[in-house]
DNA sequence: CCAGTTAGTTTCATGATGGAACTAATAATA
DNA sequence: TATTATTAGTTCCATCATGAAACTAACTGG
């Protein structure tokens, strides 16, 4: 599986595919967001190998998003919980859902519902720009350099073409705020 | 790869992974939205083997995210180019950004940024409730069946544990509006 | 006529996957 | 006490997907 590692890649979806890219993780992940915490729980609903389920708990845990926490002592026994950086993945496969459920589902017909803990209200994530508090609309964007892409020109400028474009000659952001 | 296909799981999140849940067709979308179109620039941008390429843009042209434009005749040549389903799927994957700069990234020190065709602002995606329009923060959340879930009571039960404790009995929604 | 470009296909070794059976430690049951 | 159940794994193995490299194919440009 990890046969490539994205872990050093200047890209910050890269890297989180190495541990998101992949089929077991998302649902584990989404199962603990159910209430689910158990291993052989998580294998009846996922119908996953043991072995499997096996390494991929373990990734999860060494790479932070769950964390193991014992619930009886003879035998050993443990739960595995979301961390604060699971529940931020999760986060994501919130948005996973909305895109599943716009393109897989009928309207209206959605498999799951979320609800909020305090108010019990239905949630419904939607990705905004954080400034504007608009919907994004991918078609509507473009992408370019930050400060962690390396820093070769050629390499740039083949790649972010609209970016370059509208700097005139990659002296600086023309229109770009910040 | 797909050696469990979830196309038929009643999971929003499920289904998507049949095509989402992969490091390739991601990073294949990832740089259609930084303007990279052609088979050897993705080739040469992601060293993937060309024949794992081929087959992942046959897959995500046949799955309705990506669509083929001829730009030269002789001999016929392809561009691949999104379509408003990738577009959308495109909206995911900034999510999994944002996700990725909190988590691997310094603050501020992003690899790549993003920003807004009209105006030149910069863009930051950010997951909220489309109702309050606040930011969502999966631990205060919960889930629960929707209309496409099986029906198997025991099923819903031993899963959606919080969602069945908050009706009482399972007959309705406690403070749950919608 | 020969090198270069672009988009693939083919072949093959290797590694990840899924399935089934097995271990282990303990509790509950007869 | 013997037996079965529960829970969480591990081990073994056949098969499938992957990645690397070489090859094909159709044209272009000098």
């Amino acid at each position: 599986m990890e046969r490539k590692t994205f872990d050093t890649a200047p890209c910050s979806i890269a890297r989180s595919l190495d541990v998101l890219g992949d089929w077991w993780n998302p649902l584990i992940i989404r199962e603990c967001l159910y209430g689910v915490h158990r291993f052989d729980e998580f294998q009846k609903w996922l119908d996953i190998g043991r072995n499997i389920l096996t390494r991929r708990l373990k990734q999860l845990v060494d790479e932070g998003l769950l964390e193991k926490r014992p619930y009886q002592d003879n035998p050993p026994r443990f739960e595995y919980h979301l961390t604060d950086k699971g529940y931020d993945a999760a986060g994501v496969l919130l948005a996973l859902m909305a895109y599943g459920e716009k393109w897989h589902f009928e309207n209206g017909n959605e498999p799951i519902r979320i609800f909020d803990r305090t108010s019990g209200a239905r949630v419904m994530p939607a990705l905004v720009d954080a400034r504007s508090m608009r919907a994004i609309d991918a078609r509507q964007l473009y992408a370019g350099p930050g400060p962690a892409f390396p820093a070769d020109k050629s390499v740039r400028r083949s790649r972010f073409v609209e970016y370059f474009a509208r700097q005139g000659d990659g002296k600086r952001p023309a229109k770009t705020t910040e």
